[in-house]
Order: structure tokens, then sequence, then C-alpha cells
DNA sequence: GCGAGCCTCCC
DNA sequence: CATGGGAGGCTCGCA
């Protein structure tokens, strides 16, 4: 099938399949392009995505009459990146092999095959996934944009969503009607109807859907624009701002439960406004605990993946939405709230179906969201005068570091060496020290450095790398101090300045949806990877009259593999109240162990229930790799029930069930690969997952029963609370007391053990600066 | 302007 | 090949 397009194509010289034998089929499969199986065997899709593919498809109920082929013929010269140019100049050949087929439906695998299929490059396959969509072609045919199964390989997340793409495409097949969100309509509230309406809206019942636009994504600063309320499907009924007395009494009255998308931003922007406003359920949250795979939980997704919605929020910024006429404002905010009421009535049964995922949605994930719009809008306190003193102290040396590179190491920078001697396709005229492109130029071509040491990046200049080869060249060191101060200076220097609030304080978003194993996220800014420079801690501070608290579980995770793996030599020494890290170290080195020797078994300890292996732990202390393994070996034969546990968590994974833990989490594992990564991940799954669940309940059980003693919870790292308490001796008392006593209850409450749990209480006027307290 | 890749910070 | 879970800043190539 050479033509005269292949002379001009760039993957003209990478081999091709040949042509294949067309046949009537109604359904044709396209995919990306031929790999070296393929190749080698002249066929599209023999290797594991074809494996991958077969599967999937017979699952899926399809038989073998399908036709299967690829947007390119040819194999791209990077795989990551494909040309534009060559789906184009072998796009007549795919149409041309399409239109012998004749087939009813073509299931477009990926990007690629979407872009050649729809002649377009604007559709992306996460976006539109298991969207039907006519063909560009023949209107008459219907394709179906699926991933590409090498993806899910690479993430086997996304397997459920890979499947489900094909589930439905077999519904369709078979004669089902698509899936239809209808047409949303929207009464408009004005001075006549409101009265009416709002008494209709406040009796109405069971659920209703509540969704607001403002003028901005910071619930601070936003200003209502419309708010919406959705009560059975396509109806939605639209409040504009000039009635807030009616919305109120809304909120206020109710006796339907109110559903929110994402409710953490509508609930506090509402309370911002005076309405008390809280969640009774979240659509996020619902999804989430049926798919705790998929990191976007996004509402237009969730739109067209389960409702069949089409791309109705294309142009629309949301940050800018009073820039928007009012017709387009109202009718996208109908949408909103009209899908948010119909995912609800499609998640939440099958949520409360689950026992576990009942539990976990209800006593776990909703009062948690409303707990975390509080901890969010208290606020962290920021000392600004110190703030700026260190920004400025840091912009000074960053800029004589700058300098010193521009002058003593000018020589180590030549433009035309790099440009011919790398890949990259543009330079500077002066070496940028931030790149680490042209650092990988100076240290492995010009210097011809070769570190001793192994990185999974090929030319890595990561500071393992960079310390393993400090002393080749005074450069290397230079490079390091930069590197670190402008992280600081970057990331927490300006990145929290620009996100202070007037009242100086720093507000984080906490999300409870965004991790597989339940561990909470923090952004805009992340408060939980703040430096333990304290340096950098010292920029938070308590309120004038206020003292800081600062509770942790002291080795958490290690409690849990106690708990979860009921090893009786744990148990005996958390009982006992024992200091772990020196009695595993009397255990494996006897009793006269070194203090080198105890700092190499607590790392140990923490790497342990991260499925650490001798060969990481080797590399850390520079041992070898056999004395790395004894410390391993004598571990688990300390502790053996730990070691029965994690290979158990292995065998459980191989069982393709799901892994369940005691505060009703769940992890699914779609696709079962039995790779290292996966089988890390289902040994650590209940441990980290039981361990946040324990900090997060014990925050949420807190946060009521310290209030009377004047005192917030301002942030949670994982296994730590912080607290801002009235600095009075009687109050600090008794939340410490609080504190200690519910940190050690939340785990007997919840896993019905009586594993000693404890927590360390820290106290101080600036996070940098906490003493511990007995 | 966007996304991938790299790097660095946390538990 | 070789420890799990995150956020975010920067560069660079592409559109």
């Amino acid at each position: 099938m050479i033509n005269n397009q292949c002379n001009q194509c760039p993957y003209n010289i990478c081999g091709r399949i040949p042509a294949q034998i067309t046949f009537k089929s109604d359904i044709v499969i396209v995919g990306m392009a031929p790999g070296n199986d393929e190749l080698k065997q002249k066929k599209p899709f023999v290797g594991r995505s074809g494996k991958l593919l077969r599967e999937t498809l017979l699952k899926a109920g399809f038989d073998q009459t399908y036709y299967i082929t690829n947007a390119l013929l040819c194999k791209p010269l990077n795989e990551k990146n494909v040309s534009r140019e060559a789906i184009q100049l072998c796009r007549p050949r795919l149409i041309e092999e399409i239109k012998k087929c004749s087939p009813k439906f073509i299931l477009a695998l990926g990007n690629t095959a979407i872009s050649s299929v729809q002649n377009t490059f604007s559709l992306k396959v996460t976006s539109i996934h298991g969207t039907p969509i006519p063909y560009s072609e023949d209107s008459s045919i219907t394709v179906i944009p699926i991933f590409h199964p090498a993806k899910v390989l690479r993430n086997y997340g996304d397997y459920h969503t890979f499947l489900n793409g094909f589930l439905y495409a077999k519904q369709l097949y078979d004669g089902c009607q698509k899936k239809d969100p209808g047409v949303t309509q929207y009464v408009l509230v004005n001075e006549s109807n409101a009265e009416q309406v709002t008494k209709f809206l406040i009796n109405h019942e069971p659920v209703m859907s509540c969704d607001i636009e403002t003028t901005s994504l910071n619930p601070k600063k936003a200003e209502i624009l419309c708010i919406g309320f959705g009560i059975t499907k396509n109806l939605v009924y639209i409040y504009p701002m000039d009635f807030l007395p009616y919305i109120k009494s809304i909120f206020e009255d109710c006796r339907a439960k109110i559903v929110y998308h994402r409710s953490q931003f509508d609930t506090a922007v509402l309370q911002a406004k005076g309405i008390n406003a809280n969640a009774d359920h979240d659509t996020i949250l619902l999804h989430y605990c049926l798919d705790e795979n998929v990191g976007n939980h996004d509402l237009k997704t969730l739109a067209s993946h389960f409702l069949g919605a089409d791309n109705y929020a294309e142009g629309i910024d949301k940050s800018n939405m009073d820039k928007l006429p009012k017709d387009k404002l109202y009718e996208y905010l109908a949408k909103d709230a009209d899908y948010t009421l119909q995912l609800f009535n499609l998640f939440y049964p099958e949520v409360i179906k689950d026992p576990n995922l009942n539990k976990l949605y209800h006593q776990i994930l909703i009062p948690g969201i409303n707990f975390l719009r509080r901890v969010s809008s208290n606020g962290f306190m920021i000392n600004i005068p110190y703030l700026k003193k260190f920004k400025k102290e840091l912009k000074s040396e960053l800029k004589q570091m700058e300098e010193i590179i521009a002058t003593d190491f000018a020589h180590l920078w030549n433009r035309d060496m790099y440009l011919s001697q790398t890949k990259a396709k543009s330079a500077p005229q002066k070496l940028n020290i931030r790149s680490p492109q042209q650092l990988a130029w100076i240290i492995y071509d010009l210097l011809k450095i070769k570190p001793t040491i192994y990185t999974e990046v090929k030319r890595s200049t990561n500071v393992e790398i960079l310390e393993n080869i400090e002393h080749s060249h005074k450069f290397i060191p230079h490079i390091l101090k930069y590197r670190k101060k402008h992280k600081l200076l970057t990331t927490y220097i300006e990145g929290i300045e620009d996100k202070i609030d007037k009242d100086e304080r720093l507000r984080s978003t906490y999300n409870l949806q965004v991790t597989v194993t339940g561990r909470l996220s923090s952004e805009s800014p992340n408060l939980q990877n703040i430096p333990r420079d304290s340096k950098v801690k010292n920029l938070f501070k308590a309120p004038k009259g206020y003292l800081l608290l600062e509770a942790d579980y002291s080795q958490l995770e290690v409690r849990v593999l106690a708990y979860v793996s009921q090893d009786p030599f744990l148990i005996d020494l958390f009982e006992q109240d024992k200091d772990i890290h020196s009695e595993m170290a009397a255990k494996i080195f006897g009793p006269n162990f070194t203090d080198k020797q105890r700092t190499e078994v607590k790392s140990v300890n923490f790497r342990i229930v991260y499925g650490g292996t001798a060969f990481s732990i080797s590399q850390e202390f520079g041992m070898s790799l056999r004395e790395a393994q004894m410390i391993i070996d004598e571990w688990f034969r300390t502790a053996f029930k730990a070691k029965e546990y994690l290979d158990g968590c292995v065998e459980h994974l191989k069982s393709k069930q799901p892994f369940i833990t005691p505060t009703g989490r769940c992890r699914r594992y779609g696709l079962v690969t039995m790779d290292t990564n996966q089988c890390n991940e289902a040994k650590n799954f209940a441990i980290q997952s039981i361990a946040s669940d324990l900090t997060l309940l014990s925050a949420i059980e807190l946060e009521s029963l310290i209030e009377p003693y004047n005192a917030k919870i301002i942030n949670l790292v994982h296994d730590s609370i912080v607290i801002q308490v009235i600095n009075d001796k009687n109050k600090v008392e008794k939340v410490m007391e609080l504190v200690y006593n519910i940190m050690h209850e939340i785990p007997i409450k919840w896993l019905d053990t009586d594993i000693n749990f404890k927590a360390e209480i820290k106290a101080g006027f600036s996070w940098g600066d906490m003493k511990k307290i007995e």
C-alpha cells in the first residue's frame, strides 16, 4: 500500500505492516500504530496491548467478527508525540479500509485513532471516552472513542473506564438507546413568582441539587451570580442574586437533603455570604466511592460518561462567569444542577447498597468534607514581615549565585556544541542553570563525569547524582545549593505569598477524593509538604494571644501494621510502650547495637510498610546488598506475622478481589498485572489507608470537643493535627488532654482493637519552633 | 497555552 | 528492575 503519500511521510523509513485483507464487519477497531511485535508478525495488535484488547472485547461480549487496523501503518519515531502530518498522510488509506468493511460502529482507541477517524485534532479521549459520535465520513456510522489499551497497561487504574467503554459499545451494538440526559428546562425566579417558588422548594422532598455560579474560583473572593436548584430530572429553578433573603430561607428551612458537586466550593461561598450551608450529599464523593482509580471526578466528565451529555462547557471560562450573557449563564447553571441531580440518582443507590461504601460515605466522607471546609476556612496565620525579609534574602542570594554562573562558570557553556550534541531544538545564549537538559549536557558530555550510582532517569541530574559526583567539579555543589534555594523561594515563599488572604491567613484546599488510599491531598497551597527546615516552618505562626499545638500519632503506620497483621512482637512492643527502633535494633544486631545501626533500623522500620527492598536500603546507607538483606531478613524473622501479612496482600491481589478496610475504604484493581509496583501498592494500601483515616476521624471528633476551649484545627498532615488554642494554661491543658485521649480512643472505637495507639503533642508559637510536651 | 518530563518538598 | 501516597515549579516542544 505504498503510495505517493508515503514518500512525504516522516515514518516511511521505520517499517510497516503491509496491506491487510479487508472483510465486511459491523465493527472496525482502529488503534494507533504498529509496535515492534506487530512489525515482526506483520499484524496489528499482537503484543500486550492486543492481548488486553481481545480479552476486554470478549469480556464485553463481542465475538471474533471485528476488523482491526491502525491509524498509522508505520511505526512512529516517537510514540509519545505522533506527527500530525503522518496522521493526515495515512488517513486516506484508513478511510478506504473502513469503507471496504462497511461497519456500523468504529471503536477508535486513543487520540491518534480519534484524530484520524474524525479528521480533527481537537478531540481528546479523556473527555469524550465512551461518548458515541457520528463518523466524519458517514454520519450513519457511529464512532466510539475508547482509551488505547497501552494507556491502560501504563496506568491500570484506567481499566474500569476502558471496560465500560466496550460494555457501552456492546449495548449500542445490540440496539440499546444512546444515553440521553434529556433537555434541561429552567424556571427563572422573579418578583412575581419568588414567594411561590421558594415555598415550593422548601417543601420539596426528599432531595434536590444545588449549584452556584460565581465571579471567582476563590471562595473568599467569589461573588455569587446565581443559584440553581434541581428538583427533578430536567427541571431547575434559578435565583438571580437579587433574591438573597429567599435563598437564605431555602437553606435554613428546606426539608430536602441538598446534593452538590464538589460541595466544598459552593458551601464555602455560601458560608462567606452568611448562609449556613452544609453538604448533605456530594456527587464527587459518591463517584469516588464507586471508583477510587480515576483522579478526575469532574462534573463535565461524569455527565458525559454516565449521562451522555455533550460538551456543554466548551468555551466557558469558569473564572470569568460574569462576562457571560445571562441566558448562556442560566442555561449552563441549569445543566450543572440538572446533571448533578441525575448523577446523584444514579450513584447513590449504588453506594448505599454496599455496606462498606455506605459506611465510608456517610460516616467519613460527608462529615469529613464539611469538617475540611471549616479547617480551610480557619486558615493558618502567616508571619508576613518575616516572609518579606526571607524573600529579600533569598532573592539576593540567588542573584549572586547566578552572577557567579555567568562569570566563573561561563566557560562551561557552549551553545553550538550543546545543540549539535543533544536533541535540543533550541538553546539560550547564556546557560540556564534551571534546565536539567543543559545541565545534563555539561555533566555527561562536556565534563564527561560518570556517576557511580544508578537512577531510573537516563542522564539524570537529580540530588542523588549530584551528591554522588559532588567533588568532580566545583560547579556541582553550586548547583545543589542553587536548586535548594530556588525551590524555597518559588514554591514556599512566593507560592505562599500569592495565596495569603487579607486577614494574613493562608487557606489551603483539602481534597478528600484524590488519593487511591484515602489520604487527603492539599493544594493552593499544599500545606502537607512544607519543608521540615524550621526557617520555612516559622512562616507559620499562632495568632496573637494563641498557641499552636501539633499532635502526631507516633509510628502510626507501624502500629497499623501491628493491627492488620496481629504480629505478637509488634503488639507487645507497643503495649509496653517501648522504643521500637531500639528494640528492633537489639533483635537484629544484638544488645550492643551502635547509634548508626539504630538509625539504619529506624529507616527500615518505615520502609517495611512500603515494601522496601534490600537494594534501596543498601543504596541509602552505602552498605552491601548482603548486609541490607540481613537486616530485612532479621526484621521479618522477628515480626514474622507482619511478613505473613504482607505476603498475604500479594496473594489477595492475585485473587482480583477488592481490598477493604474497617473504615469501609475499598481498593479495586481492575487490571491485575502483578508487577512490582502493584504488589507494593497492595502491601501498603490498608496500612496507609487506615492510618490516614484514624487521623481524619480523630480530627473530626476533636473539632467540636475542643471548640468550647477556644481551640480550632488549622491543618492536617497525614498523621498529625495542627491546632490553634487560646494561650490560657487551663484551656491548653484541657485541649491537650482531649487530644491525647481521643487519638488513643478512635482506633479502639473504629478498629475494635486494644493495640496501643499513642499521640505525641508539641506546642509553640511558631510551627518551626515546637517543643514536645509530656 | 498546554502537556510531558524532570526535579524537589512532605508523610 | 529494585519503597507507597501526594503538589507544584520549571523547561521545552508543539500548536
